[in-house]
RNA sequence: GGGCGUGUGGCUGAGCAGCAAAGGCAACAGACUGUAAAUCUGUCGGGGUUUCCCCUUCGUAGGUGCAAGUCCUACCGCGCCCA
């Protein structure tokens, strides 16, 4: 029975690929898919809604050489797509691939995302409340985190107390289940997990990221997409401004609220701003191995 | 040439007698329990024995005052108006 366990658990295995926006995960992921038998998860909060594709850097059809991607399109952006339901469908996605005896690679720069599937976090069953929010949207911080005190004294003791989204969401669970917010629960999965990050300085990744925008607003593409976004799919500004970069200041323009010189600004700093609070988010997990190549990574997999 | 206005930390911009000088941006560091491209925090003139002390700062040079970005004078730069 425990040998059998352990056969398990060291047959099923994961590849993590990660790195800042503008890294060049999608490319790395697409040679190494290849190399090694794999198909891929999307791990991007963006990519998984219908329609945002050029602003979210979405793989294209051609640009995928036939190796099966998962999580892509698989939300509507007039609803709001959730860890918890990233963390159903990757699960399910990863069965998938093994049960076709591929490699599953997940691949995405939300480390948020990624840290369900790696640590297997257990989350609360409670879907948003949105009545709650918007009555308790009107207090102060201090009055959230008194409730929450009487509410919930250990989640108040290592919460950020400065933090409206989190102590809301904090009351919002203890309200719901009657019961304290459950502790992080990091169920080990039966995965044998490679996390392979991609490397890159913060000079180079701003000229990345100034090309890569470049390429996007080409023949207005971009523009495009967002304009059809809101005309034609009847997204609201307010919720295509919720999506942030691109999405958030190209809408901004389109609106008249800023020029287009300032919109390319602001994509360009907001973009170098998020990749950096990604690498503090990426940096604190040490299991991560970073490469600077594909050659890197590909020797790590073999050895893996 | 005359009149009015203005010059503040990397930028922007408040302060108009008690200031190492609000706020914003940028920069740097960090957090992260179902919105995570979100949300939030800290540092940000220099130095130290760092809940406190010292030094140097608000165009330049003088002056008044216990005390001056803050008031006065002159000069320099910039802006607008009149000539």
């Amino acid at each position: 029975m425990k040998n059998n366990y352990k056969l398990q658990a060291t047959s099923y295995k994961l590849i993590v690929i990660l790195g800042p926006t503008a890294s060049g995960k999608t490319g790395m992921s697409i040679k190494l898919a290849k190399k090694f038998n794999g198909e891929i998860i999307s791990a991007d909060s963006r990519q998984v809604y219908k329609g945002l594709d050029i602003g979210s850097g979405k793989i294209t059809k051609k640009e995928m050489w036939g190796i099966p991607h998962y999580l892509l399109d698989v939300a509507n952006p007039k609803k709001r797509f959730s860890v918890a339901q990233f963390q159903k469908q990757a699960k399910q996605a990863i069965k998938k691939i093994q049960i076709k005896g591929k490699l599953p690679f997940l691949v995405g720069g939300t480390g948020f995302y990624i840290q369900s599937i790696v640590d297997g976090i257990v989350l609360p069953e409670v879907k948003p409340n949105w009545v709650l929010r918007s009555k308790l949207e009107k207090k102060s911080n201090e009055e959230l985190f008194i409730m929450l005190k009487k509410l919930d004294p250990r989640r108040a003791q290592n919460i950020d107390s400065k933090n409206p989204h989190r102590l809301l969401r904090a009351i919002e669970i203890v309200l719901s289940t009657g019961k304290p917010v459950p502790q992080i629960n990091q169920s080990p999965t039966s995965l044998e997990i490679l996390q392979i990050g991609i490397k890159k300085d913060g000079k180079e990744l701003a000229k990345l990221i100034n090309k890569r925008l470049a390429a996007r607003l080409k023949n207005n593409a971009m523009i495009n997409e967002v304009k059809n976004l809101h005309d034609k799919t009847k997204i609201s500004w307010k919720r295509l401004e919720e999506f942030g970069l691109e999405y958030k200041f190209v809408a901004q323009y389109l609106q008249g609220k800023i020029d287009y010189k300032e919109m390319q600004q602001k994509i360009q700093t907001e973009s170098e701003h998020f990749a950096k609070r990604q690498m503090t988010w990426f940096k604190r997990d040490k299991r991560i191995k970073w490469v600077d190549n594909y050659k890197q990574a590909e020797k790590l997999l073999r050895k893996y």
